[in-house]
DNA sequence: TCTAGGATCGGCT
DNA sequence: GCCGATCCTAGAT
């Protein structure tokens, strides 16, 4: 499991190197286990994008302001939770949005939640899209991800993703931002 | 209070 | 590939 000095690094680091990992989700109605491929990197009170940008602190981006390796999750377009991982540290207010994973354990469950007409593929592939196969929401905001017994946590198993398959890209959705919408702060894994 | 707009999704063409 | 749904959040009055 990924300790506290994991995410009180660099965001882009932290970015990259959460590609590969194991997000791991206990639940009473079982476990899940999403081993991710697309994450953001959002750079707090320097960058349009972010939802701390100039300096804004908000009940809704609190969590944002605290510890890293908490986990952030806010709503958008009213309806759909978004999973984050704050970076950094105290006073930072920086954070990793996990945007897709592929499904390694728990797939029947997450077929339950996600509706039997949605194809194997889309299953997980936006960030909407895995918080309702992980059965995330506003309510787990705050978690930390570094205590032993945390409902969410992030694993490595020691799969190395290698740089060739890396995609940098622009981030998805925040064509408001101006000149930061073209910076390359998405980290993709490419399929095989 | 009121209003505008959004780090998306899914259905339809 | 395009478009509408849907309602919370923040900032303005």
């Amino acid at each position: 499991m990924l300790m506290r000095d994991f995410y009180q690094r660099t965001t882009e680091v932290v970015a990259r190197e959460l590609l590969g990992k194991l997000l791991v989700r206990t639940h009473v109605e079982g476990d899940v286990v999403v081993r991710l491929t697309e994450v953001e990197a959002y750079l707090g009170v320097g960058d349009p994008a972010c939802h701390t940008f100039g300096g804004r602190r908000t009940t809704r981006t609190e969590t944002m302001w605290g510890e890293a390796g908490h986990v952030y999750v806010y709503l958008v377009y009213g309806l759909h939770s978004c999973l984050n991982v704050v970076t950094v540290g105290a006073g930072q207010p920086e954070a990793v949005l996990i945007r897709s994973g592929v499904v390694e354990e728990g797939l029947d469950l997450v077929r339950a939640r996600r509706g039997s007409r949605v194809g194997e593929r889309s299953l997980t592939d936006g960030p909407g899209k895995l918080c309702r196969a992980l059965a995330i929401s506003r309510a787990d905001d705050g978690t930390d991800l570094c205590a032993l017994e945390a409902p969410i946590r992030i694993c490595d198993d020691g799969v190395e993703v290698p740089e060739g398959r890396v995609r940098h890209l622009p981030r998805v959705g925040i064509d408001y931002a101006g000149e930061a919408a073209d910076w390359p702060l998405r980290f993709r894994v490419e399929p095989d």
